[in-house]
DNA sequence: CCAGACGTTGTT
DNA sequence: GTCTGG
DNA sequence: CCAGACGTTGTT
DNA sequence: GTCTGG
């Protein structure tokens, strides 16, 4: 899954301004080691035809929502039921988007104690997931929140976790991003198949608290290991 | 009909 | 055990 | 995701 | 808002 991940200002600036339109003025990005659910992220979207970039919760809250919540589990998207789910449909009809991050963090229990890795890109400057947004809204207050979707990982990716969020290549994000993209013709995206090679890290248990936002949340522990594309 | 859910992962 | 906060 | 709280009354 | 369960 996806439950805390990073952005590292100056080279994730770069990613993003490559997949935004050209004449898109450039983001300010501040660097986070360390970001969790239901706190504020930048998310790339459609509007008007053309690709922004917005600042939103990370914790999705349906239009519909009586009040912002968490009391369900809304900051992933399990990509099996995205069509049917009533929370995630009509965001997955028209309300794709896409997460830049420069890496996520993923815990693996090994002899019952959780290790932290850190999982990037190997060629990029950043990784794209795939994700929702929704737009909610009473009284005065409007909250824009999104989540990462997460399906089945890839096999070579089984030894770190079953499951992983959704990786884009750059024709995956035009695709993905497309609001005329019919929701059927998107299962190749959502397949467990690795489309992005990626570099896996053990990273030091500083990670593990949610306060702890400085770059030792990134301190490695051992080698990295290299996956190539499927 | 009304009331209540609407979610994810991992684990014993 | 389960919910809230980061 | 993980960490940490989970409670009350009255007071400096 | 919309579906499921009773």
């Amino acid at each position: 899954m996806c439950g805390r991940f990073n952005v590292v200002s100056a080279p994730l600036t770069q990613f993003i301004m490559e997949i935004l339109d050209s004449d898109t003025p450039v983001p300010h990005l501040s660097t986070e080691y360390n970001i969790a659910p239901t706190e504020q992220v930048q998310v790339v979207y459609t509007e008007a035809d053309r690709r922004c970039l917005a600042s939103m919760r990370w914790w999705l809250v349906p239009h519909w929502a009586p009040e912002p919540s968490t009391k369900y589990s809304m900051f992933n998207a399990k990509s099996e039921t995205l069509a049917t789910s009533r929370a995630f449909r009509d965001s997955f009809k028209s309300r794709r988007c896409i997460v830049p991050v420069s890496g996520y963090y993923e815990w693996r229990t090994e002899q019952s104690v959780k290790v932290p890795y850190y999982v990037e890109a190997d060629a990029d400057k950043g990784l794209a997931l795939a994700g929702l947004w929704d737009r909610w809204e009473k009284d005065e207050r409007v909250v824009y929140s999104c989540t990462i979707v997460t399906a089945e990982a890839p096999q070579s990716m089984q030894a770190l976790h079953r499951r992983i969020p959704v990786h884009l290549n750059r024709a995956e994000i035009t695709q993905w991003l497309a609001v005329e993209t019919a929701t059927e013709s998107l299962a190749a995206l959502l397949a467990p198949t690795l489309r992005v090679p990626l570099k896996i890290t053990p990273v030091s248990s500083y990670v593990n608290n949610a306060r702890h936002k400085d770059s030792r949340c990134v301190e490695p522990t051992g080698p990295s290991v290299r996956i190539a594309l499927d």
